[in-house]
DNA sequence: TAACGCATTGTTATATTATAACATTATTAT
DNA sequence: ATAATAATGTTATAATATAACAATGCGTTA
């Protein structure tokens, strides 16, 4: 039996370090502009690799932005119950560390029959800064 | 002073309709070869229609696949607190309607200072069809 | 009625985001 | 070694969405 990848592969490596240490949403092609200096040439290698990482929970994609930022969340160990602060204004994002929240949403149930595995939540408005302007 | 918008334009009519009727997620891309027989010719229109459409309520989008669907629930008078189920198999989705969930989240406050005015979740799952495959 | 403000429309071109397809190489299990 | 799985490299293309500009329609108000 093969075993589940324990490690990330250099591309992987590569945009994981650089989404790490941008500290906010990126776009995956600004990704592939400032790593191109790293080897990887296309979109499909970044798109790749940020599957992956996604997959595995180091990174999450803000679906309403269609950005990629890292995890601040030590016990994402997979990207399935995810929630996010967006400001309208300055687009500053932030990821929800709330343990109420996502044992709430973990455990939601209504009556559809369906049960559910994975969640996103994105949550909007303006920020401290924002606000105060 | 010029009033609110109350009635719904001729492309946006014409939009609305298309997708009530899908009772469905439809892509803008499909939505726009559909109308072309109603003299909507491109992207543009469409995409101004979806976007007025949103802003008021009457439809909603689902940001992890980039779909628009019709509101199912009277209330959403504009688009700031949608929840969905979505099957990651047959791709079905369901605007969930569930007056817990709503209030909850809508009252949900955590210590970033920021007060949210908007929300969109979206749960994944296997749907009842799916799970007994 | 005339002038204004603003939403909507029409149109062409282009930007942005993401995947298909195929050949090759690397890694691990048996 | 062989096979299975995962990752890479590469070119081309698909899918999603917006920019820019000119024109029209409609309600407000002078
Ligand atoms: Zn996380
Ligand atoms: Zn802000
Ligand atoms: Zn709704
Ligand atoms: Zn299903």
């Amino acid at each position: 039996m093969v075993q589940k990848q324990e490690y990330l592969s250099k591309n992987q490596k590569i945009v994981l370090d650089h989404v790490e240490k941008a500290n906010q949403p990126l776009k995956a092609y600004s990704i592939l502009f400032n790593v191109q200096k790293k080897g990887l040439k296309a979109p499909l290698q970044v798109y790749r690799a940020l599957d992956k990482l996604v997959e595995i929970g180091k990174i999450h994609k803000i679906e309403s932005r269609n950005t990629f930022v890292a995890c601040k969340n030590s016990n994402c160990v997979v990207s399935n119950a995810t929630a996010f602060s967006i400001c309208e204004s300055c687009e500053k994002v932030t990821e929800i560390n709330n343990s109420k929240l996502s044992k709430y949403l973990s455990n939601f149930e209504d009556n559809s029959g369906m049960k559910y595995s994975k969640y996103n939540l994105e949550f909007f408005g303006l920020c401290k800064k924002c606000k105060n302007k």
